[in-house]
RNA sequence: GUUCCCGUGGCCUAAUGGAUAAGGCACUGGCCUCCGAAGCCAGUCAUGUGGGUUCGAUUCCCACCGGGGACACCA
């Protein structure tokens, strides 16, 4: 049972009449009539008349002539109420009580599946995230988790089998300055409840002594000495606090809900890593520079581009590894434990040439998958000015504070809005909101985007933002609870002249399935952010001009399924880009 | 120097090569005895410049202008 049957059929017999006429196929494609009120689907004829071999005079007018003569040869298809031809374009409008029908009745069957596609057989995995432990979050990394996990989100609702995974960096300067402060200043510390903050206030303590204190440089020289020589105690140090930084990462990705099925560690990968390095030089890829120089592999001169692929440095000149060195046997392993489609990498664009750098060297090795690796690049975020977030400029907003600032002022909304309501039940509706709120200006632009963040936005929980999706399932809910809707499975008749604006919230409800498919197809949550935002307009819409609870009984009827369906693609939709739904708010 | 990305009302954004370029913020004025005003209604304002391809360009190609990023031992 699926939506676009008819379209299948119109098709079949377009081609048909193309046929007939000595006419190329294929050049029908249907879309959605522009301004809504009437429904229904239109074809543009000018490819056609373009093509066709026998046309005269101008295309704009032959396509006229063709969407006639297609509208007299189509008559009246089933399921269509009437059609035109006009503007060299083909309209056909619905059945319009018929084809809701269809539509509502179809969604309370699929339910919380409506919207998703069947299996595709295809396996893809998607690193993202890849924090560095013993760091603190901040906004910048937070639009890596919720592109990543809404991508995720979205390829699996497509029927891809989706393996989420995290690349974490445990190790570098950045762990052996937490390790040395924290055991000359904090030995012996257990971290509170609230991990992430306690490690990022030690994670900058140590980094502003690197900077200002005398002498903790060179100390931090000698630990990384003992470090590298294997010693036992700091291993251990080492692996109890990477395990704290990461039970804090829990709790942001529980609080962000994403998810993962793999993590990879950088310091898995480090040995093998320079392995490989040997391999590639024995396969003569790579030149050896040592000691002087690093480890290198010219791809220009190898592929006999000119400044395009550039030098891939893939060790230090003292054999100690690189970003490169890691991320070859990682990308080998990816594909040696899973049987995979695609590899996509959520990394911000500023690393494009190290991905198709990466891509090319696996290629020349002789990996015949290295072409399923794919860069999917985002912009980064930055502060007001076109200021660059940078810990050490200071100019770092926290994902921490960010939470806790927007839960606290969603808090006291809910609180003024909602106050019968428990202080648990407050503070978690609180949290989606804040947390829908913080999302969807990420997530609801392009890619490649730049995404500007200032505390006044972030905070606004009006206009087009995640609270108003949510504050439409609400509404809806509260009708529904209302109306006491208990059989969502009966069928509906929508036996009565619709009105425009419930026709307009079908027919965004009916699109769910081919935005999802768009979404999927190019990467793009924003097309569901914008959607989702399309959608709940549809149904205020609805709701300020379509009185449901006080009407005649069919009408009645049939706008508690209508609004029923409406919550259910709403709530779809926000699951999409891991938005939750609150019933009240 | 090479290369990638971005340029749409005062600000932020949307538009598989298709019909009258769509929203949000801000501003002004309205709407809660009527399913929740985190809402709704009304109003002013826009495709960087110049070519090209096309029946048709915000969208594709070329050049230029403006902004940002990347380009040998950071990740």
């Amino acid at each position: 049972m699926t939506l676009f049957d008819e379209q299948n059929d119109l098709i079949q017999r377009i081609d048909q009449f193309c046929l007939e006429r000595g006419l190329p196929k294929g050049k029908i494609e249907f879309r959605n009539i522009p301004f809504s009120g009437e429904w229904g689907i239109a074809a543009p004829l000018f490819p056609l008349a373009a093509a066709d071999p026998n046309k005269s005079g101008p295309v704009p007018q032959h396509a006229q002539n063709l969407a006639e003569a297609l509208k007299d040869y189509l008559g009246l298809p089933q399921g269509f109420a009437r059609s035109e031809a006009v503007k060299g374009y083909l309209n056909l409008y619905y059945e319009t009580s018929q084809y809701a029908a269809k539509v509502i009745d179809y969604v309370h069957f699929a339910e919380h599946c409506y919207g998703m596609a069947s299996l595709s057989g295809k396996t893809v995995m998607v690193e993202y995230s890849n924090p560095n432990t013993h760091k603190p979050l901040h906004v910048g990394h937070l639009r890596n988790v919720i592109l990543g996990s809404s991508v995720c989100n979205i390829l699996e609702a497509n029927g891809d089998k989706v393996i989420r995974a995290n690349y974490i960096g445990d190790i570098g300067l950045h762990v052996i300055k937490w390790m040395c402060n924290y055991e000359m200043y904090h030995a012996g510390e257990e971290p509170p409840a609230d991990i992430m903050r306690w490690m990022a206030d030690l994670y900058s303590e140590a980094d502003r002594r690197f900077q200002d204190e005398p002498g903790f440089e060179e100390a931090c020289r000698a630990y990384f000495g003992r470090w590298d020589a294997g010693d036992k105690d700091i291993e251990a140090l080492w692996l109890k606090t990477r395990q704290w930084s990461m039970d804090g990462f829990d709790q942001v990705y529980a609080l962000l809900d994403a998810r993962f099925d793999r993590i990879y560690f950088e310091s898995d990968v480090e040995e093998s890593g320079k392995v490989l390095v040997e391999k590639i030089l024995e396969l003569g890829l790579a030149e050896d520079g040592r000691p002087e120089n690093p480890v290198i592999i010219d791809l220009d001169k190898l592929l006999g581009t000119k400044e395009e692929y550039r030098v891939a440095v893939i060790l230090r000149s003292d054999g100690t590894s690189l970003y490169a060195t890691k991320e070859l046997p990682l990308a080998i392993m990816k594909f040696e434990e899973y049987p995979l489609d695609q590899s996509i990498y959520v990394i911000d664009v500023r690393q494009s040439l190290h991905m198709k750098q990466m891509r090319k060297v696996l290629e020349l090795m002789g990996f015949d998958w290295a072409d399923k690796i794919f860069h999917l690049a985002y912009e980064i975020v930055n502060l007001p000015g076109n200021v660059t977030m940078s810990s050490r400029d200071g100019t770092v907003v926290l994902l921490d504070d960010l939470i806790n600032e927007a839960t606290e002022r969603a808090l006291s909304i809910v609180k003024e809005k909602n106050p019968d309501l428990s202080l648990e039940t407050q503070h978690d509706i609180a949290e989606m909101v804040a947390i829908g709120a913080i999302k969807y200006p990420m997530i609801s632009r392009e890619n490649t985007k730049i995404v500007t963040f200032d505390w006044d936005s972030a905070l606004d929980f009006n206009g087009q933002s995640a609270p108003y999706i949510q504050y439409a399932c609400v509404r809806a809910n509260s009708i529904l609870k209302r109306g006491a809707v208990t059989d969502t499975h009966a069928q509906t008749s929508f036996d009565y002249e619709l009105e425009p604006a419930e026709v307009n919230l079908i027919e965004h409800i009916s699109r769910l399935p081919q935005e999802l498919a768009k979404a999927a197809k190019d990467y793009k949550p924003s097309l569901i952010a914008t959607y989702a935002y399309d959608l709940a307009k549809a149904f205020n819409d609805f709701y300020n001009q379509c009185p449901v609870l006080n009407t005649e009984a069919k009408i009645k009827a049939a706008r508690l399924a209508l609004t029923s369906a409406a919550r259910i693609t709403i709530e779809n939709s926000l699951h999409l880009l891991g938005i939750k739904a609150p019933q009240v708010m």
